[in-house]
DNA sequence: TCAAAAAGTTAGCCCCGCCTAAATTCTCGA
DNA sequence: TCGAGAATTTAGGCGGGGCTAACTTTTTGA
């Protein structure tokens, strides 16, 4: 047993203020965070390849931030976020992505080049500065490319989904969502309208994983299944009776 | 002679661009000019003093830029900026500046709390943001303490000034800037409605270095000498022919 | 004028975040 | 099942930026 004084293994700044995280801890948290809920576990690769960082400084990094209560680490077997760590790292995509549909929202930002940004400014802004931003927003509740934004308390609100790829010939559905991490790619789906909320129709396959034929509005371009795999879409058909109110909230 | 490609002492990035400076290193230069500005020189301890940082520490950042040409060190003597640290300070303060200036103008900070945040936000934003939140403000020429912009190029446009404490009994002036850095003052001189751009009068003007009484459109506040001496008013007397258009940027 | 105080610098150290090279451990296919 | 190759960790370094303690130079005032 413990002694009466060891409250946690985790060190809390006396303040009760958070600890003030360095950009690097930050970018790192989050790194992991979306490991994590894209494959359900960091691989320490993974996160080297994400932060274009060489293996041996994402594990030096993990045994720091181990110590500190953020993440658990097993030698060779991979690295978990503690409710601490997930925490810390919504609380940095929330930053990010409000900051995001700040930029294109009221400085006219086109879509491919606000991540960059975001990036850099989601570790210098105050509390305060991102809630004024989600303010004159009217609290969005995703950004731009439709990323759905946490709660200040890290509460996110995944919807259910699938590729743009699956989708069946002669459905359609509704976009939903796109990597912010692609400019090329964001810069070709704008010019074929191809943006969250939009309805997409597929009307056609060709054989052998061939090109998509898809129908956005009075358009009907052709893409690669390769970019269609990027593209998430409802998990829903939309040809039933659709929600009245689509949970997008940024129209164009 | 030099070799022909022995082009300049300072090392320039290969791309043409501007190298990249840390936070550190421009919070230093910033500093260094700001005193350079105000003393016409910067001795250590008091860039040691201005960054909160011990003397020793600025010895060495000191000799690391004078290598790299921003500055030029004379040991025990002081320190001088190049154009090219110039330059570069000049870029920072001018970020500072429009971050000032869009915080209050656009997202409705009060202007004491501006400041803390655009020291952190002027090293993370790009210039394109920064351009854009000019834009967004009609390309301001001060901030809202009064502090001119530079130009992208380096230009400052700094008025001819004298203290508040010095404005002569009876007369009047329009108040043109106070620093940005005491966010105590900058509430109280809100309070009594003191900011760039409004007129002043001296009404009066206890002896001995006692309280002054100003007039502000109706009121008269009682100032002490202290206060007054922080505040810089029109260099000129504005009771001749004022000019048409007073050189200020954001109107309240 | 000259010694004490103030200012500045050097020496030596620390932590953070990163690197490469050399182990180590895991995994997977023959 | 076992060994090659992949993944990971350890060892040893490095530069940036900071610190304290000790030393030097400059300034100052008695």
């Amino acid at each position: 047993m413990n002694a009466p004084d060891a409250v946690s293994p985790e060190e809390d700044s006396p303040d009760g203020a958070p600890p003030a995280l360095t950009e690097p801890v930050e970018d790192y948290l989050k790194a992991i965070y979306e490991l994590e809920s894209r494959f359900g576990a960091a691989a320490t690769s993974d996160v080297a390849n994400a932060l274009d960082v060489a293996p041996a400084s994402v594990t030096g990094m993990v045994r720091r931030l181990a110590t500190q209560g953020y993440l658990d680490h097993v030698p060779y077997r991979g690295v978990q976020l503690t409710a601490r760590g997930r925490l810390a790292a919504l609380r940095t995509i929330r930053r990010h992505r409000i900051l995001e549909s700040y930029l294109t929202g009221v400085l006219g930002y086109p879509w491919d080049r606000v991540h960059d940004e975001a990036e850099r400014l989601e570790h210098a802004a105050s509390d305060d500065l991102i809630e004024r931003m989600a303010a004159a927003l009217g609290h969005p509740t995703a950004d731009p490319h439709g990323a759905p934004i946490p709660t200040v308390d890290g509460i996110v609100a995944e919807q259910p989904h699938r590729t743009l790829a699956e989708l069946p010939v002669g459905e359609t559905a509704r976009m939903l969502r796109v990597s912010d991490k692609n400019p090329s790619l964001l810069r070709y789906l704008a010019e074929i309208a191809l943006q969250p909320g939009v309805e997409v129709t597929m009307v056609s396959r060709a054989p052998f994983d061939g090109p998509l034929t898809l129908r956005i509005g009075k358009n009907e371009p052709v893409v690669g299944p390769n970019l269609a795999a990027q593209v998430l879409v409802e998990a829903m058909p939309s040809t039933g009776p659709r929600p009245a109110d689509a949970p997008v909230s940024l129209p164009p």
